[in-house]
DNA sequence: TTGTACGCGTTATCAT
DNA sequence: ATGATAACGCGTACAA
């Protein structure tokens, strides 16, 4: 098995053994071939397949004709030295398996790619993984770094700084110089889920928690806190997970064997939300008619027939466009990048059916 | 807005106008810079961070304190240039909503990590946007590309080869030069669930297709109806859908309204069966009870209580390092990488809820 | 062991 | 409009 072990260094040591004094065998095809076949100057060559370059047409015409001979593709290595640019991003995810995750980087990918920056990815298990990800990211140039990692600690976000180029993070709430970041407004969707349960009826509630550290859950839990306070409602149960589908199933189902049940359930996010749903059913409660439910995030999965979830989408367009332009604006003015921004997206609302109004 | 707008030739221009006769001004370190503040010649600098380079621990120190004072990273970049191998792996992908597609993302984005290779993303809206893309990977000089697109057309295939690359497909059936494949074994796959249904006590069955252009699905149906011509079943009701869950819904909404019931489903992904399933339920039919149901990919949501899907699971890790393996051979060989190789991975069946035995 | 000089492929500048 | 040349930052053969 070749996986673990450095392919770096393994090819660097075939090279030095088995072919020692050779100049690597360029196949890649140069422009200096095609002037060579053209019979015209490197430079010639270069003007052809620059946007503004003056060449006449018939010079371009015999330099495109030989180009197409020998497959020529114009390296855009060289250009990253001269210009000081990669205009390539890093971005830093930490798995995919959860939807919401997967919808940000696909969005992302998109946007980035209509003005021409490319995404250099990298995935890390956990933050604690960030520093060896960066001193990858860092030798390849990347303009600026994107990462929907919840970045919690402070030597993490040192890390971050000291690439010195434009960071944009996603639901983090850590300022330091270069680190911009954009948010949905977890307390305000936090206020609506209590007031939309208590519009629906419900007393006794459930936060069901996610990961003690993001900013994201603590900001989420603070507002509904508050909802349910400005109603005068006692403030909820609350039980915590990790992020996943089963670890909502799980605190939901302990919940359930010494409680009476909470009549209605605020949930991190929606993976969380899945799988209390499941286990509320598993427990022979209906939802919404015995239980309401509440979700964050609105992945697909909350759209389907059989959760039918109601949740607040964080507008994962508007959001990976509110990113890209943090980072286009960082970027054309260095200056200003080194003190980091907030933007914060309004979180959209979506009633379904499990928190529809009691049919009596 | 600044989406659609080419960011390069903003750049170029911004450029051109503001600061004509200015060199780049490079924030990066270079090499030259820790030799000076070091007193010692830039050579020293690069030998004092190869792994191999003959330095004396004085200088090393001397070099690696001066490096960090002014926060020196290498520039992997020139690298590239000299050793004609940029270590990127251009990975095309088409749409992360699908979680099989963004576990296959997931897992190889750690196994190249791990040795060394970095990620370069594409994400296309479909195949026939994929010159577009390979233009961008060209450029920059990737080693290779993977993709999990289905690359159906001859076009698409004769792109990928003129890269000239080594190229991986994900359970494609095309062959061309420079184009390995690795795929999951989807006809015995096909075979296995009919034999599957058919110990059930299954007669009349459907196969709810996804795209028509997939050899995947279309090598499923194969095996599925060899399957039920080896037990002397009829073949199955066909209905086709695009991959998604909504696709799944209505193909098997529409049936039920004018058919009577099959008693079993194949479906050609886990998406379509989830859907299926929320379609039978809504229609008054209970699963396993009613009908039996078994999907493909065994994506997380399959194992979710509320389908509790019996499902093939791809072995994604598997698949992924056998596109590694497939990937650093042809990199450690061009010869052969030109004639491109098949690496088949059997498909896993994992027997959920689904297709429970009928309990009488 | 250490320093010098050159080359990688391109773009920008200058001279023609 | 075209050609010649310098420069980007690093690795490396060669000289010292």
């Amino acid at each position: 098995m070749l996986a673990g072990q450095n392919l770096y260094t393994a090819c660097t040591i075939g090279n030095d053994t088995i072919m020692p004094r050779e100049r690597t065998p360029r196949s890649p095809i140069s422009s200096i071939d095609v002037a060579r076949l053209a019979g015209v100057s490197q430079s010639a060559v270069s003007r052809s397949f620059s946007p503004g370059g003056s060449v006449s047409p018939a010079m371009r015409e015999k330099v495109l004709a030989a180009a197409a001979v020998l497959g020529y593709r114009p390296n855009l290595i060289p250009r990253i030295m001269l210009s000081g640019r990669s205009r390539m991003i890093g971005v830093v995810v930490g798995g995919l398996d959860n939807p919401f995750y997967a919808a940000v980087l696909d969005h992302f990918a998109v946007v980035l790619r209509a003005v021409g920056l490319q995404v250099l990815l990298v995935q890390v298990p956990d933050a604690l993984a960030l520093d060896g990800a960066l001193d990858q990211l860092a030798g390849y140039r990347v303009d600026a770094v994107v990462t929907a990692l919840a970045v919690g600690t402070r030597q993490a976000a040192t890390a971050l700084s000291d690439l010195r180029i434009p960071i944009v993070c996603f639901n983090s709430r850590l300022t330091a110089p270069w680190i911009s970041t954009v948010r949905s407004d977890n307390r305000a969707a936090g206020q609506a889920a209590a007031h939309l349960l208590a519009d629906r009826g419900a007393r006794r509630t459930a936060w069901l928690a996610g990961p003690r550290d993001s900013a994201a859950t603590r900001a989420r839990a603070r507002g509904f806190l508050d909802g349910l306070a400005a109603r005068a409602l006692p403030a909820p149960v609350v039980i915590v997970g990790q992020d996943t589908y089963h670890d909502g199933y799980a605190a939901v189902r302990d919940l359930l064997r010494g409680h009476r049940p909470p009549e209605a359930f605020f949930c991190s996010n929606d993976m969380m939300a899945c799988g209390a749903i499941d286990a509320l059913r598993a427990h022979g409660l209906t939802v919404p008619g015995d239980v309401r439910v509440v979700g964050y995030d609105n992945i697909p999965q909350a759209a389907w027939h059989g959760y039918d979830l109601t949740s607040f989408d964080q507008q994962v367009d508007r959001m990976a466009e509110a990113a890209l332009d943090l980072l286009t604006s960082a970027l054309a003015d260095p200056a200003t990048a080194a003190k980091g921004r907030t933007r914060t997206v309004p979180a959209r609302l979506v009633e379904r059916g499990s928190t529809a109004p009691q049919a009596r």
